[in-house]
DNA sequence: TTGAATACTGTCCATTTGTACAGTATAATG
DNA sequence: CATTATACTGTACAAATGGACAGTATTCAA
């Protein structure tokens, strides 16, 4: 994991300490308070800086909009990383921005690793034909981009599905690993296609 | 300590719940949408009654301003637990003595709960039917009893196989999800069964 | 029956808070 | 030297959020 500049260490140290002693993350403008900053960007830039380290994660317009996900001491007991259980993905929005969080799931860190790791429940039996199953928790990374083969949650329509990723001359192929699904073909000249991340693992509750 | 309403306590526990899966308690709002309140107002008179209750501390004009003073039962573990990950199972030792573990895994404890699990990596592809790969790693609860329809970890031959476990007129029948298998059945009068535990989950990295 | 406590709906407003935009400064790097 | 990453200042705005006011319904005990 890439290491935090002094400034940012000192940042997320005072996260921590606030989520310890209050319960709740500080805003942005207790943090620049804290250090004596006067510009609330400062703080965003550090934010952001910390969070592409993959040391937090930033929820988008909420207020303390701030989660923990790697403390500095790192083990600190758990092997585990805690990643978010969202129920669906709205188009557009950045997954860190998804309102619909219905809980979070421990991970082993060893098996999945961050940053940009969140989950969601498979709906439907569309993959079937690889192992995944309805009601299986699908373990996604974040990225827009897929190379031809991967399993992506695409954004199609609005709405979130889990489909095979095919590029065919200029052609985008979305298919499902179910001899029961059709293929959804995007045209060349089509832009529109959103990918919210790249299929890591799954975990299945029997 | 007075005691808390129904509702009360439902809003309680929705707050420790939101601090322990995101780090930060809710806001009236997002307590409101989870119970289906169309008023918020309505959550702030839960709110101030628990606080007279002495169960929490509202700080005025903050956002998420409520500090958990008194949980409901706190048990406050890591919400990982560590198994350990075995490579194969040797007949008549419980499983807490052996001493081929490769690795522990972390699992999510609200996902997996203990005691007596550990993990097994799944060798050939003779549950595929059900979604069941090669590679997978399965989550056993160890235990000697089973139900008929289970998939359980089975000694057969010394060797610690993964097979649907069926009770048929005395019979007992080991049932590969996979055409290209076919069942292992031991017969009624042929004590010799032994069972490892039962299948609760899987985890596949993919 | 009366009254108090609880459990709600609905609307409005001021504050808190996140976010964007426009900059400056410094250090490291090629 | 130009470029990039980091570390800051300062202003403005929209969204998120807490808080107040005005009600209604139900339960429960006096």
């Amino acid at each position: 994991m890439e290491r935090l500049t002094v400034s940012q260490e000192r940042v997320l140290s005072f996260i921590i300490a606030c989520q310890k002693n209050h319960g709740s993350p500080p805003t942005i403008r207790e943090i620049a308070l804290h250090f004596g900053y006067r510009s609330l960007n400062n703080v965003r830039q550090h934010l952001r800086l910390i969070e592409r380290k993959g040391y937090i994660r930033l929820i988008q317009g909420k207020a303390r909009g701030v989660e923990v996900v790697v403390g500095l001491d790192m083990d600190s007991g758990g092997r585990g990383i805690q990643v978010p259980l969202v129920g669906s993905v709205p188009a557009g929005k950045p997954i860190t921005a998804i309102e619909n969080r219905e809980d979070s799931i421990t991970l082993d860190q060893n098996l999945f690793k961050g940053p940009g790791l969140f989950t969601l429940r498979v709906q439907g039996e569309s993959m079937s034909g690889i192992g995944i199953l309805d009601g299986d928790i699908a373990i996604i990374r974040q990225q827009q981009a897929a190379e031809s083969g991967d399993i992506v949650v695409a954004l199609i329509d609005g709405e979130a599905t889990l489909k095979r990723y095919i590029q065919q001359n200029g052609s985008i192929i979305f298919r499902a690993e179910n001899p029961g699904f059709s293929d959804i073909t995007i045209p060349a000249d089509q832009g529109e296609v959103t990918i919210a991340g790249k299929l890591i693992g799954i975990i299945r509750k029997v």
